[in-house]
DNA sequence: AATTAACTCAACCGCGAAACC
DNA sequence: GGGTTTCGCGGTTGAGTTAAT
């Protein structure tokens, strides 16, 4: 049965990627009426899409404030410094990184920084099962950013570099920190 | 050159909160 | 005040791309 030739009441829904020609829709008619009211702005303007598909789209890619391109040094230490502070807030953490959406932070933060949390979990607790056995209990690493700090950090300094396509030497990503590194790390222990 | 693994990111889903009737 | 609708957020998925073997 074709969807698209039932007379019902049931308008039929598109869903996946969008194309060129709804992002023009979407555009022409935001462009015209404003934003918000989604549900009855993807009626009038002829999508069928959801009012919640549409504002996706439009705050994650259409919006013409949106800022393209890698998140930078500068962003990436303050998307650390607030999600240490507020944890997994994206909206929040968005509204400081002007021209970049919670989506796309909770990706880089999910894709690059979280990895690397687990890499360190996994050598804390391999850290952790050897000094146990020397009788440093005590010594548990307390949290999250505790370990990025302690056992993480200093091997992603130097990825977030390539990230931002600053031509720092090697060998000076390796074993130093940048000022911005170490206050940043404040936050990171001091929450 | 072909295949596989890893990575990225756009888009969807479910849920709770807010707004509306 | 209560029910319904809409919105916004955070989590998750899957297709496309890139890198490694």
């Amino acid at each position: 049965m074709d969807k698209t030739q039932s007379n019902s009441q049931d308008v039929e829904v598109r869903k996946g990627p969008w194309t060129l020609e709804e992002d023009l829709i979407l555009t022409n008619h935001i462009a015209n009426h404003g934003e918000g009211v989604w549900n009855s702005l993807a009626r009038s303007a002829g999508l069928k899409r959801t009012g919640k598909s549409c504002r996706l789209r439009w705050l994650n890619y259409l919006r013409p404030d949106l800022r393209r391109g890698n998140i930078t040094h500068e962003e990436q230490l303050l998307i650390m410094e607030l999600h240490a502070k507020w944890g997994n807030r994206w909206s929040k953490i968005a509204k400081h990184l002007p021209g970049r959406t919670d989506n796309e932070i909770k990706n880089y933060w999910r894709t690059r920084i979280q990895k690397h949390i687990k890499r360190a979990e996994t050598f804390a607790a391999l850290a952790g099962s050897e000094t146990n056995e020397q009788g440093s209990s005590g010594s548990q690493v307390s949290s999250t950013a505790e370990l990025m700090v302690t056992n993480c950090l200093p091997t992603f300094h130097g990825e977030v570099e390539a990230f931002s396509g600053e031509n720092i030497p090697q060998e000076l990503n390796e074993n130093y920190w940048s000022m911005e590194d170490l206050w940043s790390m404040q936050f990171l222990n001091g929450d």
